[in-house]
This record gives structure tokens, sequence and C-alpha cells, in this order.
RNA sequence: GGAUCGGUAGUUCAGUUGGUUAGAAUGCCGCCCUGUCACGGCGGAGGUCGCGGGUUCGAGUCCCGUCCGGUCCGCCA
């Protein structure tokens, strides 16, 4: 028996016993006669004492970091006590001791602010996981997981595995690819979701599916993206989109319950994709805070009838915003005190390549209830406070307004508005606002190919009241420029994302279970009979044996787990994470692979 | 595909207008120390300044190229 008890266990009601413990060499504090030892395992930290007897024996097998330790020894009460650990009434005078292995010195210290820059730290990732912080990630990671689980367990859903070897439908996102060496020449796709497998399975009947899978997007990496991640799929038949909405804010208040201790007993907010557009610029707005955008003038519509027409610049003459197609604002809580230093730099940060404004627009409403503006010549006072009073700014305040073509425009107030949040320190990691954001546009126009693609996917039901535009009009777009006027533009669809904090943790949809419907879909992304049938012809097969009504939706486990434990990046919520570049630097993956395996493969390398 | 920041001791970083022998902290090694827990004290070792080229009397520093890493845009149904 290596051990009686882990490092993290012992207190001051074990005194008096002897133990054995095993672990790893976290600290040497080395005095003449006496020697600690902290003894680091999985559960904890906990002191060990070498007394003078033991010198001799320590001269001739000297402990070093991270080498592997086996003692026993006594539970004894602590003379300094260390209230930092929970351990730390208690130490352990050892009686004999065992290296069961030696260690190389580590690269960088294993200890929560460590040494190890993030190269480092991923070449040697079996050395970070050692680490308090990862740790306590991929616990917490466990316990959503768990959380996740126990809910749909309890609610009927069936976890089924479907396969990851399956054929390449390049809708969306890039597929990795898998050479075939059974038939060569052709290739497997490694799933991207097990989307139709899952709706196939609602044909067969198992009504509550779930799984915690790995998908695949052959795509460019961020600091929340990685090629391989987990998603938590579900799927449901029977249902509309209520009951999808409510099932699953259960499952994510359930993990709040779960994970964090959150009693989050509210109704998640919802709103829709316009809404959230007019609003915040964003479809996946951070709600903990207002900052609403003003809709100075817009080329976006707002219900289809709702339009900023710019009666706010009625009578003015200030070219930038006339000629523009787009004009937003919004109020920033508390910054009319801004320098000319701090605006200049703000300035900078809109004119970024990534922003890509041309300049920034500001109205001081100060404390005294004037207002100073950067465009004082070309708007009264009066004309300057009106827009202030609209974006919902008060004394205090600052007014930033940009303005530009509507999609960029759009984007950068957004980007704005969070930057300022982030700056003004609104966005609280320990804060958490769920929001559902409903009624997605069902397509979106792809400039690159002149076609109309699915903005979720091509399974997503439109809003039934929709249908008729979709059958009624062809989805030819004659001009280019006008797309927005084409019927399609007007198609919503039967689709949902879940918003934590401002960021996309879930999305699903009503989905086609008719083939007609489905073949019309087809259609309208400009695929043959032939390309359906040879890409989804199991699907529209299945549609005719009986499919039941359905839909689903799918988390995104890795960013959940992320936002949950404070942290922006995924990678720290990942075992064994890929870098910036896709590779894993720990096995230097990808590689080149054998002439033989390329030969059996009836492969060439470039 | 693009933008941007970085690469100097094992590690994290500093390094002035281009100027003598490239520094600090930490880690490592040695000696001292019986109550430390970020132990302390004294001493020591440790460098292809990512790589290649150029400018210059002289390059860690300036220029060009390249590789690697971070962040972002495009991309991500």
């Amino acid at each position: 028996m290596y051990r009686s008890h882990t490092c993290g266990e012992l207190r001051i009601a074990d005194q008096g016993k002897e133990v054995s413990l095993a672990g790893w060499v976290q600290t040497v504090r080395k005095f003449g006669a006496i020697t600690f030892v902290d003894l680091r395992d999985r559960y904890g930290i906990t002191q060990l004492v070498f007394s003078e007897a033991l010198n001799n024996q320590l001269d001739e097998q000297p402990l070093g970091r991270e080498f592997v330790l086996q003692i026993n020894g006594m539970v004894v009460e602590r003379s300094n006590k260390n209230a930092n650990i929970p351990t730390g009434e208690i130490e352990i005078n050892v009686v004999s001791f065992t290296i069961l292995n030696k260690s190389a010195v580590p690269p960088f210290t294993i200890q929560d602010d460590t040494d190890g820059g993030d190269d480092l730290r991923m070449k040697y990732r079996y050395l970070d996981l050692r680490r308090n912080l990862i740790k306590k990630n991929l616990e917490l990671r466990y316990a959503v997981n768990r959380a996740a689980r126990n809910y749909l367990h309890d609610n009927q859903f069936m976890d089924i595995e479907t396969p990851f070897l399956i054929k390449s439908t390049p809708e969306g996102a890039r597929d990795f690819v898998v050479p075939s060496r059974m038939n060569q020449g052709q290739f497997y796709a490694l799933p991207q979701s097990p989307q139709t497998f899952k709706q196939l399975l609602m044909v067969s009947g198992y009504d509550r599916y779930y799984q915690v899978v790995k998908c695949f997007r052959d795509e460019d990496l961020r600091a929340d993206r990685q090629p391989e991640f987990t998603q938590i799929d579900c799927e449901m038949s029977f249902v509309k989109q209520e009951d999808i909405l409510n099932m699953f804010e259960g499952m994510i208040k359930h993990i709040f319950k779960a994970v964090k201790g959150i009693d989050y007993t509210e109704s998640v907010q919802r709103m829709s994709w316009e809404e959230a557009m007019w609003n915040y610029g964003n479809d996946k707005p951070d709600i903990r805070f207002d900052m609403k955008v003003l809709n100075i003038k817009s080329a976006f519509t707002l219900g289809g009838d709702i339009v900023a027409k710019g009666e706010l610049l009625q009578g003015t003459d200030f070219k930038v915003f006339n000629d523009a197609e787009t004009v937003v604002a919004i109020a920033i809580p508390g910054v009319a005190e801004y320098t000319r230093k701090q605006v200049d730099e703000l300035t900078e940060w809109v004119k970024r390549p990534q922003i890509g404004m041309q300049g920034l627009v500001y109205i001081r409403y100060n404390a005294d209830g004037t207002v100073k503006s950067s465009v004082d010549k070309f708007f009264t006072e009066d004309q300057l406070r009106a827009i202030a009073e609209a974006a919902g700014a008060g004394k205090g305040d600052m007014v930033c307004i940009l303005a530009g073509t509507e999609e960029r425009t759009r984007k950068a107030i957004s980007d704005l508005r969070l930057e300022m949040a982030e700056r003004l320190g609104l966005r609280k990691k320990d804060e958490f606002k769920l929001l559902w954001v409903l009624d997605f546009p069902l397509f979106e126009y792809s400039e690159e190919d002149n076609r109309w693609v699915a903005r979720h996917h091509p399974f997503t039901s439109p809003k039934p009241d929709h249908i008729g535009i979709m059958i009624g009009n062809s989805p030819v777009i004659e001009n280019q420029a006008e797309y927005l006027k084409h019927p399609y533009a007007q198609i919503k669809a039967n689709a949902y994302d879940m918003v934590l904090n401002g960021n996309e943790i879930g999305g699903g949809s009503i989905r086609i279970f008719q083939r007609e419907l489905q073949e019309k879909m087809f259609d309208a992304l400009g695929m043959t009979r032939e390309e359906a049938l040879h890409k989804f012809g199991f699907l529209l097969g299945a549609f005719e044996y009986g499919a039941p009504p359905h839909g689903g939706i799918a988390f995104g486990f890795d960013r959940l787990c992320a936002i949950l434990g404070g942290s922006e990046s995924i990678r720290d919520f990942i075992a064994f994470p890929k870098n910036n570049s896709g590779r894993d630097v720990m096995l230097d993956a990808p590689s080149t692979i054998d002439q033989k395996q390329l030969d059996e493969l009836a492969l060439r390398t470039m």
C-alpha cells in the first residue's frame, strides 16, 4: 500500500495516527538539522517534517522539486500553524521515506503564479496540469459535465453515440477529412456536429437524445475557438420552440446551481435578433449593463417599419453624417471629464483596422448641463443636447457617435460599447446574465458565392408564416447591392441562441421534418436536386418514413466552462489544447507520415 | 489571406541616440542555519540576444527577409 491518506485529507482530529502518504515534492525547506517538505497530490498539500535522525539518509538521497515521494509517519499538531491551507494545523513526523521516482528540474514553477509562458506550459502540458489553477478548471469542467448529464438523464434524455468517421458535406465550416485505405481516393470527414444523426435518431423514435461530444471544424483558431471542441448536443421530438427554451433554460439554471451555487430564479430574458442588432449592434449582446445604441440613422430596420430616418439630423449640415448610410451613438456613463488625450486614444482605437472607422464624434454632456462636442461648428447646442439625451446621456456622460456603412458601423459601435464597459468595470466576472436571442434570419447573403446561405444550418425551419415567401419567390439575386430588399432577406427562422454575458453558449432550431420543405430549402441554397440527393439523400429518404416534428440545441461546452470559470480563453479548460496555429506543441502534431502510410492510402505529398 | 505585438540566462523580463566585459528577479549548484511554509544569509555557475542577410569603424538596438508564439480581422452552417 503506497498511501493510507491523500495529501489534502488530514486534520487536527487525526493527530497521533500513523499514516503513509505519497505525492510530489512541492518544496524542500532545509535547515541545519530539520527539513520541511511540502508534499502535493491532486487533493492538497501536507507538510512533512524530517528530523535529524533522517539527515544521513537525506544526504544520500537528496530530494528535489517534483520528486515522487512515499513516506510513513505520525500526524502531529504543528507548533506554528498555517491558516492558508486546509491541512495547516498538522504535519507529519516522517519515520521512513522512499523516493519512488526522481524528477528533472521542471522548466517552470508548479505554482498558481507560475513563471512559465504559454508556449512552455503547452510544451510541458503534463506539468502545467499539476498546477492548482488548471486542476480547478478541469474540476469545474467535470462538474458542469456531471450537472448537464444529471439534468438530462432526469428528463428522460438518452446518451447515444454517433460516428466520427462520416461523409463530407461542405456546407458551412471546412471539414477535417480522413483518407480511406480500403476505398482509395475516398475520404471520410470528421463531424462538425452530429446534426443529421440526431435528426435521424428522432425519426427512429428516440425522442430525447443527448451527447457530450467532440466536434471538428477546420477553421482558424481564436482564444475561444479550437479545431476540436466539445458540445452538449441535444435533440427532442414533438416540441415547439417554447418547449426547447424552457427545457434548456432549466438545464443552464441547474448547472449554475450545481456548479456555482447560483440560484438563477428569474426567467431568462428574451429578445429578437432584430432588437439585439438594433439596440446593441450585435446578435449576442452583453446585457449585464445598459448603454444601448441610439440609431440616429440606419439602413437596418426594426420590425420592418420602424426606421431611423435621421430626424435628429434634420436642419443640420454635417456632411459626414448626411452622407453616411448609418449613424449610431452610445452614451458612456461618467466620462465627460475625459482629457483630450483620452478622447484621442479612443479615436485611434476605433480607427484601428480591426474596427475600421474613419473617426469618432463625441458630445460631452458636462456636469453643469452644457454640451461640448467635436462638431460644434455644425450643430447647435440644442441639437447636440437632443442627440445626447436620445442616447440616454445624463450630466457627466459622454456620447460617442460613429458613422459609416451599415454593417461595419453597427459592429464598431458594438465593439466600442463592449470596450468601454470593460474599461469601466461593467463586465463583472462573477455576474451572470442569460439571454435568449430569437427569430434569426433564415438566410444570409454570401457575396462571395452570390447566393443565399443558411445562417444556422440548412435543416432549420422557417417561421410558419414565412414559408410562403420561400415557396412563392425564387432565390435568384439580380442585383447584389440590393440583396437586403430581396424577399428572402425577410424570412425568419425558428432558431434561437443562448447568450451568457455576451458570449454565444448555445444555439439551435426547430428543424424541417418534411421532405418537400427540406428540398425547397436545398433549392434556395442553390443546390441542384442531384447534389441534394448525393449529399443528404439519406435524410430526405428518412423524412419519407414518418419523421416527427423535432428540434434541438447544442451548447459549446468548453466556452461555457471558461465563462463559468471567469476566463475568456477556453484553452485552460481543455486538458490538451491546440495552439494558435492548430498545433499540439507537446506532440508536435500535425506531422508528416511515412512513405509506407502514404502508399497504403494512395496519397502523394506536395 | 490580412493586421498587430512579442522572441535577450533554465524561466519571467529590463537593456538609454548604435559604443567598454549584456543586467535584475527567480530557478539551479555549494556552504551556513532546529519551526519554516514566497524561509533566511553568503558564494557560484549559467547567454548562438530566434535564424539569415544588409547598413556601419562598431548592431541585442537600425533596415530587409524568414521562422516561432500571442491577440485580433477575414473565416467559424
